[in-house]
DNA sequence: GGATGAAAGGAAAACGTTTTCCGTATTTTG
DNA sequence: CAAAATACGGAAAACGTTTTCCTTTCATCC
């Protein structure tokens, strides 16, 4: 019916020009008192409210930030969502948020959708970084989350090399020998888990195999039980790319028969709340998803405000280790190999 | 450095008129093959994106829509959004969305300042009657899911007095007796579940007690699990207004020395996908979270189309008992009560 | 009390499109 | 071949703001 008012129709019905109520709205200059309460009944009367689109148009802004995410339903990214949201707010922003569902042409499209409409961008992707380029070439700013990029591009990551260190260490610890790595090749952390897994397990002489995920999920964790526990030598003890895949696999291998931590250890690297409740409870390395969210919204704001990117640089967040009850010592730990032997303090 | 190419650019660079240029890229009008192969150069030249704000301020629609969720948290909602999130990107629309958190005045500020952004909205939302009102005078279309809305404004919802009545029966058919119901008051549906369980479990002559929770999570169902557990007496069975709540419950239950579903019975509502993975794995009803998404994006679409909200009125989704192993028979069941003692057929 | 300056308010251009209307070139028709 | 119809392309207004100048008003100062 009645269509929306503008900017005209305040101030039409205060008495005064459009450039006035503008710069009353904006509060870019002062007004006597009488001009003011016009504006404002007037204003209040028509419940005018400014049209951000127009807004934009002039200013160049547009007061949302944008966040491109691979799969929604992974709890990793909804936290890293709710605090890239609560940095978002504090700034007056609103969150404009893509699924991208592991699927690469698509997120490109979306994102050059998304661009136009927002004041910059956090992207969580696996893209290469010939397609970054593409994405810097927008002209917004951008925060990789979740990766490393190159140099001159502000990104925040998660120590993957660390994190998968101290699980190859708590294996160890625990008298694991044969230990399995689920792995996810086209994640981006998923190079750098296996690099600190394999470095690790190596140095204290423990058989590491990589077996391969197609997608990081609970099915996936799911369908790969079956080829790990099911080969001629059961290993001792399964690393998984993330939680969902380790809850997955958890779920059919109690179907199997294997008890966890018993017969086989598992561990998932994210920390997500389920983690707490699977049977049994999730060993795994927190990776502050929450903070990843908050840090990159900070980057980017950085850059929003004119910081240049190059002085902005990378940020690496440390994980913990958070043990659970998936993870048991083995019933007759190995020999430490000879070099460490002078370490060892029990018989 | 070198700014956006606009459409005079393009115009410049064929030669031609940027009205011509516009109707070319709407493909608006046809026109001979030279000229066309000037602006398709000149646009690959320049690789020209046409502004979506600007194309927005005159033909009034902006290629986006708005969910409001309650909580990304909760894998309920992020399935939803998923199912949202398939539908507007079929229609070529992108998915904005705001995460409320629960607070009903961030809400409402959130959805007012979406409006203008988005060609129609999707509310999930416990906000009163009245408050509905103002959402509907933001001018745009609007959906309500998950909750039933007044007379002429669509909504989808699920059939809460029905899931609710299933469980009861499950229950009943079990032989529990003491059933307690794990409430979250401010949300639309729980009176429905509180309705259905309660006329349900009367007919058959079994007592319902309710609990009140302060926020449908799973640190809310951990938190309150222990005045359920430690009252005086026991009860035989234990319904949650969701799962989240009824996993956070399990949780600590287990650690009460509580044994699930022996000495207790545990039943969720929304089957989230980590429910298969608790331990026991969660007795729940099936709402067809995604499924949710998916509809309620299709009626906003269609209002979006011009159709008259009020033709569209509301949809309910049937909801799907999931048997799992948190729920068992009780070791000695009570004899049916009289009225029903025919139907019995073993002893 | 007139010159000086600051403060208050307005006119108009701009942002990047779409769309309506009109003129011209080209084809079709009788 | 002239007339009528059609296809093609452009000029300009519009969308709802912000912002850059101006102009006017008024208090201030000597």
């Amino acid at each position: 019916m009645k269509n929306k008012p503008t900017i005209r129709d305040v101030a039409a019905k205060a008495g005064v020009s459009i450039a006035t109520v503008s710069k009353f709205i904006n509060s870019t200059q002062r007004f006597t008192a009488p001009v003011e309460r016009k504006i404002q009944a007037a204003i209040a009367e028509l419940e005018y409210h400014s049209n951000p689109l127009a807004r934009s148009m002039i200013t160049g802004k547009t007061g949302s930030v944008g966040v491109a995410i691979l799969d929604i339903g992974n709890p990793h990214f909804t936290s890293m969502v709710k605090g890239a949201n609560r940095i978002a707010l504090e700034h007056g922003y609103n969150l404009l948020f893509v699924d991208t569902e592991e699927n690469q042409a698509r997120e490109e499209e979306l994102l050059g959708a998304l661009s136009r409409r927002v004041d910059g961008l956090i992207v969580s992707s696996r893209m290469p970084e010939e397609q970054m380029d593409r994405i810097l070439a927008l002209g917004k700013p951008v925060v990789f989350s979740g990766r490393l990029a190159p140099a001159g591009v502000p990104s925040i990551g998660i120590d993957a090399y660390a994190a998968a260190y101290m699980i190859g260490e708590l294996l160890v610890k625990q008298g694991h020998r044969d230990i399995v790595y689920l792995g996810f090749a086209p994640a981006r952390p998923d190079t750098e888990r296996m690099r600190g897994l394999k470095e690790c397990l190596e140095s204290y002489g423990r058989s590491l195999t990589r077996y391969e995920v197609r997608e990081p999920t609970l099915a996936e964790g799911e369908r790969v039980c079956s080829s790990v526990v099911l080969r001629k030598e059961k290993p001792d003890a399964v690393v998984c790319y993330n939680d969902m895949i380790a809850i997955g696999f958890m779920g059919v291998a109690k179907s199997l028969g294997i008890s966890i931590p018993e017969d086989m250890s598992v561990v998932g690297i994210d920390n997500i709340p389920f983690g707490r409740f699977t049977s049994p409870a999730l060993t795994t390395v927190d990776i502050q998803s929450e903070r990843l969210g908050e840090e990159a919204m900070r980057l980017l704001f950085r850059q929003i405000a004119g910081q240049n990117p190059a002085d902005i640089g990378h940020q690496m967040l440390e994980p913990r280790l958070v043990m659970r009850d998936s993870t048991a010592m083995r019933a007759q730990p190995l020999p430490l190999p000879a070099e460490r032997a002078s370490r060892k303090k029990v018989p």
